[in-house]
DNA sequence: CGGTTGTTTGACACGCGTCAAGCTTCGTGG
DNA sequence: CCACGAAGCTTGACGCGTGTCAAACAACCG
């Protein structure tokens, strides 16, 4: 029942991504070895089926600062998992507005939205030089049909990704502006501290008006919203390096009180 | 390999649903001769496995309007096809802020949200009387195991639902109010037409405060909106009854353009 | 039939967008 | 390595769109 590597690539193969300016896929070790094993979305530490996993990454791939991983109407063949670096999802109205509506950092999944309708239905643009695992979606297609084990996490994933996007609706849809940079600090602080980064000190990876964006804001609102919690001492502000000095306060501006 | 349905509920047997308010599951009757069967996402007519989805759906449930179909927090068993009536799905924040983030119609999926981590992770409310088909969901796993074409249906609604999301952040992120109230008339006036419904003339279930919810503007927003549109002859409103006046310059209104 | 819930409309306030200016940082080529 | 231009960031002034508050009306329901 198992899936061998030989017996994956000869039945699908592995396609060079289109984009010319994107390296070439390198060979991928196995995800045993992988550092960022136990942070990883796609193939966490508790997934009893190891080996079967381990057959799926066929490839890395390393995208530049400001390229494309995938865009929009782009064939869907793959799903992602970061490796290294940081990606932002740009998703696009017919009319030609578009908006962030996602930032993902190493060991979270990337490219699910192109299951739908068998085409990319956004585009994962770096923030940094970065670099994906690549699992050919048919591959894993199939080993989530022989583990159920591996089922089981594909489906807990995607519903994952529902959660997080209802969050952000909940964000959109009801938070003022300190509310929504507040949140948004806090939430980023939680995921750097469960991949064993500091929860305090950190860099933004996007710009203002990319977070803007996200956010559903002006790029000068997010501004100002960092410079009046820096301020009232909440953060410190440098550019992009954040410092956050009181956690308890700053959990209180998410939820609307009075952060003097 | 098939699943027979005397295995799948002797496997899994089917649990009374916890609320003591909402009727107990009926007898259901095969998907073949459903009447919702061309306009079901979760058992759609293309699907080439006919017989074995015709073993999912082991119950019927009545919830009456306003009550909960399930609650956040419910232990997640399983997912549901909207089968006559129409729902509203609410999530809520920590802080008691909640919105609701969309309405479901006959045929529409519930409940996949749950999946991540066996817990509902919203409300999902009935907007009037309405019944669901239930489906365990461990036994939809088992069936997309042994049935290809199952499996993918699974992957491809769960990321639908994906791509509905982002759609609405993007509402929520970018839009005025006006394009947001009429993006939502031309959504469902869409949907109702994919159900053989008058795609010009239509009842909304919801109310404006749910709808104000929804869009991310308050109930006095909408009602403005609306007569706004009522006055440039877009739309006609009598309360709840809508009647799509000229559909081309509503379209223009979605998308920001002048609708005088 | 009366009370509750929902809807419409007006007046006003305010948060955020817009526009603009000046500063800093970054990237690139000489 | 420096110089220069582009891109990004901050801050201020001001206006508009939407929220808030209030009142009157309509619809619904027991």
């Amino acid at each position: 029942m198992l899936v061998a590597r030989e017996r994956a690539s000869e039945r699908y193969g592995y396609e060079v991504p289109h984009s010319s300016t994107t390296a070439r896929p390198l060979p991928a070790e196995s995800c045993k070895r992988c550092a960022m094993r136990q942070f990883c979305a796609m193939n966490p530490d508790d997934l009893a089926c190891t080996r079967e996993m381990d057959d799926l990454v066929l490839a890395y791939r390393q995208i530049k600062k400001g390229e494309a991983l995938y865009r929009v109407g782009d064939t869907f063949k793959n799903v992602y998992a970061v490796r290294t670096g940081s990606f932002k999802k740009v998703t696009l109205l017919p009319d030609g507005r578009e908006q962030v509506t996602g930032f993902y950092l190493a060991g979270e999944p990337l490219g699910l939205d192109g299951i739908s309708n068998g085409q990319c239905a956004s585009d994962a643009i770096a923030l940094e030089d970065s670099s994906v695992c690549v699992m050919p979606f048919q591959l894993l297609e199939l080993l989530s049909r022989e583990v159920k084990a591996v089922q089981h996490h594909v489906y807990r994933m995607l519903s994952a990704e529902l959660v997080r996007e209802s969050g952000l609706m909940l964000l959109l849809g009801t938070m003022t502006a300190d509310e929504r940079v507040a949140s948004f600090l806090l939430d980023l602080s939680g995921r750097l501290q469960a991949r064993a980064y500091s929860p305090t000190q950190f860099v933004l990876r996007m710009t203002r008006e990319e977070l803007g964006s996200f956010l559903g804001i002006k790029l000068e609102t997010v501004s100002r919203s960092l410079s009046r919690f820096q301020k009232d001492g909440l953060i410190e502000v440098n550019g992009k390096d954040i410092r956050i000095l009181d956690l308890r306060r700053l959990s209180e501006a998410q939820q609307g009180r009075c952060p003097a």
